[in-house]
This record gives C-alpha cells, structure tokens and sequence, in this order.
DNA sequence: CGTCTAATTGAGATGAATCAACAATCGTGG
DNA sequence: CCACGATTGTTGATTCATCTCAATTAGACG
C-alpha cells in the first residue's frame, strides 16, 4: 500500500545554531503574522526580539516528518505547504486522522506529550518554522498569550476530530466528500481572507479516500458525480467551488 | 428517535450557596481522590481547604445535563455513574462522541469555552461535583497542577477521539464492538484497580450502536456472536469478559 | 516517447442497513 | 404478587451502499 520508504530525519539537526536573526525578521512579511500561535508569537514585534528562537526548515512532498511512537525532537509550525496526520493499521490500511495547513503545528499536543500515536507526512514542498521543544515548553509555560493560543489550538482540534466522528459515523459517502471539500475550502479562506474562487488542492483521491473512510474507487465515483453535475471543478491540484448552494445542500447544511 | 423532552436546568441553581465544608470532608472517603484532577484538587488536603468550593448534586438516568449551543452554566465532574456525549443530526440520527466514567468532567473544554456542540445525558443515576465556572476558570489559572492537569485530559480527549476515528473510518463491526468492550473494561479498570470479574455495564444496544456508526440491530447480531462462541457474557447490566486473548484478536491487536 | 502514477469505468461480491415480526425484560400500579 | 404496557433485544428476509477486482485511460515527467 503506502510505502514510502525514506527514513525520519530529525527536522533540526543536532548542534544546529537558531538562525533567530533571520528567522525573526521573516515573520514581519508572513501572511500568517496574525494567526493564532503566529499571532501570540509575533505580539511584540518590532519592538522586543521574540524570547523563542525559530529555525527556518523545507522538506520535500512525501517525506516523513514524524514516525508514531518516536520521541518529539523538535516543534513544527506549518509556514507555508501541506502536510497530514495519519495512522497505519497492522493490516496496510491507512487512516489519515487530519491535514495541516498553513499555522498549524504539526503535533500541538507536543506542549504536553514526548511522543504520539500517528505520523505525519508531507503532502506538498513545505516551509517549516521549528522551535527547540524545551525552549517552546519553557515559553508557553510562562508567556500567558502562547499559553492560551495552545490551549485554543488543542480544544479546536479537538472539536474537529469530533465533527470527523459524526462524519465517519453517520454520514453517506456524497455527504462526506461534500463537507470535506466545504471544510477544506472554509479553512483556507481563514487563513487568508482574499476571497479565491479555487484554492490549491494537493491531495490525491487516495488521501481523502483514507481520511473519509472510503476507497480511492469510491471518491472517484463521487468527485466524478459532483463535477458531472455541476457542482465543482477539480482539475491539476486546483479546486473550485462552481454551485455551493446545491454542494452545501449535498452536505447536509452548515458545520454548525 | 430518542426524544426526551424534559428540559435542562441549571444544575447549580442560581444563588445556591456551595456547601463548601461538607464538600470538602467528602474528598477524603471518594475513591477518585487520586484520580486525575480529583488529585489535583485533593493535594493539598487535608491540611488546607480547597481553593474552589463544590457541591454535589444527584441526576437521574436520561436527565439532559447540556444542551448543544447552550451556554455552559458550571463545571460538572461524575462522582458515580455515567453519562454521554452526543450530537443530534437533523436526519434525528444520533452519533455519541464519548462516554463520561466516574472521574471524568462532563466537558472538559469548559475551562476555554463557553459553548460546545454537543449534548450531554446521563445514561445512569448520577452524583455530579459541580463547581462555579468562572472559580474554576480561576483556580485552574492560577494553580500548576490543576492546568497541568486540565491540559492532560484535554489531549488525552483528543487521543480518545482519533482512536475512534481509526474504527469508524477502517474497521468492520466486530472489531468496532469488541474494542469497544475492552476500551471500557480497562478505563473502568484505570479508575478502580481493583481486578473485578465483571464491570457494570449500563448501555442499551442503541447507545452502542449510536458510538460506533452502528444500528442497533446490527450490534444485537455482534453480541449475540461474541456470547456464542463464548467471548463475554452480557445481562442484566453487567459485563463479563471470558475469552480476553480471543477477544483481543477478535479487536485486531491491542490499542498501541 | 516511454514509463510511472493517478484516475476512470464496469461487473460482481459483501457487509451492514432496513423492514418486520416476535420474544424477553423491566417497571408500575392494582 | 400478578398483569399490563413500554422498552429492549432477537431473528429472518431482503435491499442497498460501498468494496473488490480488473481492465483501461489519462496525466506527469524525464
């Protein structure tokens, strides 16, 4: 099934110097400024250089960036790119538990655990924002806003793995691929506002196949109904919502 | 589907003035003393008094104990009994994100928000530790262990949640029910470690069902297959488990 | 171009849902 | 203590959504 052989390099090698000047000045021009942890992170720019050093890192689609049950070495915070949460079954199967998109760290539970039960991969090129993991553990301890940015960020996850139970639990595959595609589309546009009629779209059929509980045959099925009647335009890793109303309808009204 | 149409109160009624000393001497004799934030709350006991006041309060089997979108009024944490965590479709189906054992807050994501999108009902006669929310909020602020605490069983949560998404999203109906069992058996067997042959078991087939993307009938076969061949015995409210390692394979292999 | 991966399409198998009837159990009041 | 209605669980027959297997086409990329 999905083997990809690589090895998991540590992200941050050992020894390496936090490049804080470089990395400091980035954040001035990244979209991401005012989202969530960026947000708590960069509060007191320009003025006081940030207490936590940031290592600028890229990796390659379909590299592994953490094996399940390996310590933590390091804290990842998407910068830009695609990456997701996944856990293989003893019997091949995948099940891909979430997709990181731009904000997101990789693991949030880090704040608290030294090792979790899924892996992640990358899905596309991404640019990492890597902090030491005892420097961000001492950070949030004592900075209030990052304290309270981590928080949010683990109960929202949370509540998204809960909106994915009721999907996978009680949900017909149309409703599940609509609301997938509405999700996905509604989470892009937080992170930045720019109102695109598409957004990029790196997951193979494969991908939501494992995160919906589906077969790759079966999303085929669907996205080639969805698209037959007029409902999205799927095409080159580019996604475009053409009818939302009748895809909304599809998905069985709002998230909420 | 499953209408109950009594209406919510607030389990801690407006003005009521929390019986702080009686609360407190019933720490010591409760057999979660120990338990997660119930040894947070105790640790310091019995030399001072605890910072946040509590009162106790008894509910009845299938009393709603939240509304989904309500605000939430107090903290609730079970004493004895259970309850469950659900969300309501329009279609009137049901999907059950969690059950709440003896030890477990009602809604653990209190401490950040106001509002969740799930429902709560008790599913067996209950003794709730209710405390004020905005104490609460305060003394999990200002206090270590009670944060550190909190962030625990909130990730422990969200690890529970993608378990769940793993079974619903890639196995089949009798490994859902047998890991489903023996989840139960051994957070029934984490809070009281005293080895017992048996756990009570208060669920009617429909909650069952309504946990793990199921229909009752189906999981009526389920059971009747695992007494048949001789796994468990299942009446009256109790659970037995007599073939643990054929059950485990039945489960397809422990949970991590 | 040729090779590799990803997507499409068809035919048939299957696990779980649905529909329906019935049996067992529980709780309650007489 | 029994009789009753209500709830819960059992069982069989049938249907349906999704999977599996398999063959084919379309894209991506050197």
């Amino acid at each position: 099934m999905n083997s990809s052989k690589s090895v998991a390099k540590p992200l941050l090698e050992e020894g390496a110097v936090p490049q804080s000047e470089e990395a400091w000045s980035e954040c001035a021009d990244c979209p991401l400024r005012d989202y969530r942890f960026c947000a708590a992170y960069t509060r007191t720019m320009p003025n006081a250089a940030p207490r936590l050093p940031r290592l600028a890192k890229d990796v390659v689609p379909r590299q592994n960036l953490y094996r399940a049950k390996e310590p933590i070495r390091q804290v990842a915070l998407v910068r830009e790119g695609m990456a997701f949460r996944y856990v293989l079954l003893p019997d091949g199967n995948r099940q891909i538990l979430s997709f990181c998109l731009p904000g997101d760290f990789l693991i949030p539970s880090v704040t608290v655990r030294d090792t979790v039960h899924f892996s992640v991969q990358a899905l596309t090129p991404m640019r990492l924002c890597v902090f030491d993991k005892e420097a961000f553990r001492a950070h949030v301890a004592e900075d209030r806003h990052a304290m309270m940015s981590m928080a949010e960020i683990c109960i929202g996850e949370k509540e998204n793995c809960e909106a994915r139970i009721v999907d996978l639990g009680r949900r017909g595959s149309e409703e599940r691929v609509a609301r997938f595609i509405l999700d996905l589309m509604s989470e892009m546009q937080r992170r930045d506002p720019v109102k695109h009629a598409s957004i990029s779209f790196p997951m193979r059929q494969q991908h939501i196949a494992d995160a919906l509980g589906l077969t790759q045959v079966h999303v085929s099925r669907v996205l080639g109904r969805f698209r037959k009647e007029g409902l999205i335009s799927l095409a080159g890793g580019t996604l475009a919502i053409i009818d939302a109303p009748n895809l909304q309808n599809l998905a069985g009204g709002q998230r909420d």
